[in-house]
DNA sequence: TATGAATGAGCATTCATTCAT
DNA sequence: AATGAATGAATGCTCATTCAT
């Protein structure tokens, strides 16, 4: 009976933070319109007038924060030249503003257990992204190896699908599996892992 | 009308196979019972008789294809003591009789990209499989770091899950998005990868 | 395709009506929500809407009539001290204005024809009813008796259950085997049966 | 696999047995035939071999009890001379005979509880022997009455209605509801109510 | 903007019964 | 006489979406 009249953004922004939660805790499938407008308090009139069904949602969801990162990539892209060291601790900068908004870690969560399986393209854009980042890297390799900096015989695509697959299971069992890691230690090892490989040297 | 009268299980293992096959092409959730019951050409009734509801299903084709996995990795267990290159070659003949089986590419698909959305406990079974290799191969990190063949500084379980994360991920990739992946190259350079790491050594 | 509006109450109340119709013509069995549903010419979902099943319908139909009975009953306790002529008007006011509605009838035959067969927890709310109007006739002959009014040997208890066994199938017959039954002479005779006896009493 | 061969009469008695206490402990809505049948150790076929279907079954256990009640019955009706004491003995023979067998028990709980809610046809044989009774006590009335020995003003079916009605629901009470009752009090009780009434007799 | 009653296709499941073996 | 695989109509229920108010 009551009309909360609400700026319309403000009310979209609520019922897409509510639904990333929500998504995020129970599953996409799991969550029906009916769940999230009851925990929104709101109609389910008022839920098609802002969107324009639980799939545009998520798509949203996954825009807002797909934006957001190609954003924060930008930064990366320009740091082409910088040394090992440098790259490593804006990846760390950026990690760490990211994971600041709570929102983040249920987006990952999301993008990680349930979108490859509700596919309607979605699943693209975000491997897209994906495979950007990767190619990136690649192109990153392909400078040092110029450079003198990197193994001319390692494959950069292949090497950097490698750096990325490990860093992703590293990311789902944190997000999705909610395991206890060692974070820092987990990131330093696999910095030596890639850098030094495991093979001890001969010494001649 | 008619009543294909068979054998019980052939029944069964024949709505399995089919099952398999519309899980991994359009996906668990998108696949009805009644999708299943009218490719298979029988009644509700008949698919009951054999199921207790479409989870079990799956379920049985997760635990059919574990219990070849496990009865594949005990091969692998005892190899313990052999050499990198023994190893190599046993993973790559196992890989390839599991790959000749259709079905167990299915398997993979709806594993690699379902079963993390669908959870019911199902998640865990496969979960455990995955960390039980992943022990394996730490284990087999400590006793070649115990003989001075690998560095002792790098942990070895975060090691291996790095690794297996590359190789979900290749198989990810090639199974899941049907990318033309050239196998061969891309194991070749992640074993270098792995055992040498990216950097040059400095010659002193 | 239409979509005839009504107030959320006036609806469920209609379906109540005809689902007690349903109920009481051919038995809580046999009806299925679909014959509700195309009776009432609604959808299924609106169904849905107004009751999570056909039990809760049955529960809902059960519990206002019982409240309704409660109402009544709350008259004749205040009237413990009055005579048994006063307590027979009041029984024969209170029967009449409850006969008067349809429904009363209807939900008369349903508990007493089919709710024993449904037993859950509802036969417990209508045995629950029965038993207290026993106790307070129960409460009555305790009264009397001491009013030196009625035999003390007899147990007022059993009596009454006597006294409401036999009233219950009279309801019965009248209710769900719909015999005709001349209704006056009928309490006219229990009434002589259960002040006066059977025997005839020795004149000595 | 196994056929194991019986007698066709036995099987089917074993069966009945079977049924008659699924029915009464779960009733008869409850009870599919896949429970008799797995119950009873036999495949589904072997069950429509013997019965014609689940209703069969029942109506074949309301036969058969109906039949020994209705020889029970005839010793009653020779009975028509003799004393209201010489009465009382042989009913309570014939009931501590019947209650002797546990399927008696069990056969009274269904025709009390579920019966009249499954209709078929089946409720009017049941409801024939009770009216059968109810008029052999009319008879026995009547009887009396002209010898003076039971008041003239009473209509002889309308008692016996109400001590039937009373009867039956100290039966279901004891039956059904599985109520602690003391029966040799509560025949005592009804007994004295019905020859004596409640009244006190006015002395003058 | 906002509401919430109404929709109906879709889904999972049950179960009495049939019939080829 | 016995089996049990097969049937399919029937049933209960869900849920994304629409639309009159």
């Amino acid at each position: 009976m009551k009309k909360k009249r609400k700026d319309g953004l403000k009310r979209q922004s609520d019922i897409m933070k509510l639904s990333l939660e929500m998504f995020s805790d129970r599953g996409y499938h799991a969550v029906s319109v009916d769940d999230i407008i009851s925990a929104a308090g709101i109609a389910k009139g008022t839920f098609y007038l802002h969107f324009s069904g639980k799939l545009e949602i998520l798509e949203m969801i996954i825009d807002k924060y797909l934006t957001i990162l190609y954003e924060s990539v930008k930064v990366l892209d320009i740091s082409m030249d910088k040394s090992i060291e440098d790259i490593k601790k804006i990846y760390l900068d950026v990690t760490k503003i990211l994971l600041k908004e709570k929102g983040f870690g249920q987006f990952l969560k999301i993008v990680l257990r349930d979108i490859s399986s509700i596919n309607h393209e979605l699943y693209g854009k975000i491997n897209t992204f994906y495979v950007k980042l990767v190619m990136m890297s690649a192109e990153f390799h392909i400078n040092a190896q110029k450079k003198g900096k990197i193994k001319k015989e390692l494959d950069p695509v292949i090497a950097s699908y490698c750096i990325f697959g490990a860093v992703k299971d590293l990311v789902f069992r944190l997000v999705v599996l909610e395991e206890k890691i060692d974070i820092m230690q987990s990131i330093s090892t696999m910095f030596d892992l890639f850098l030094g490989g495991m093979l001890v040297e001969k010494s001649t």
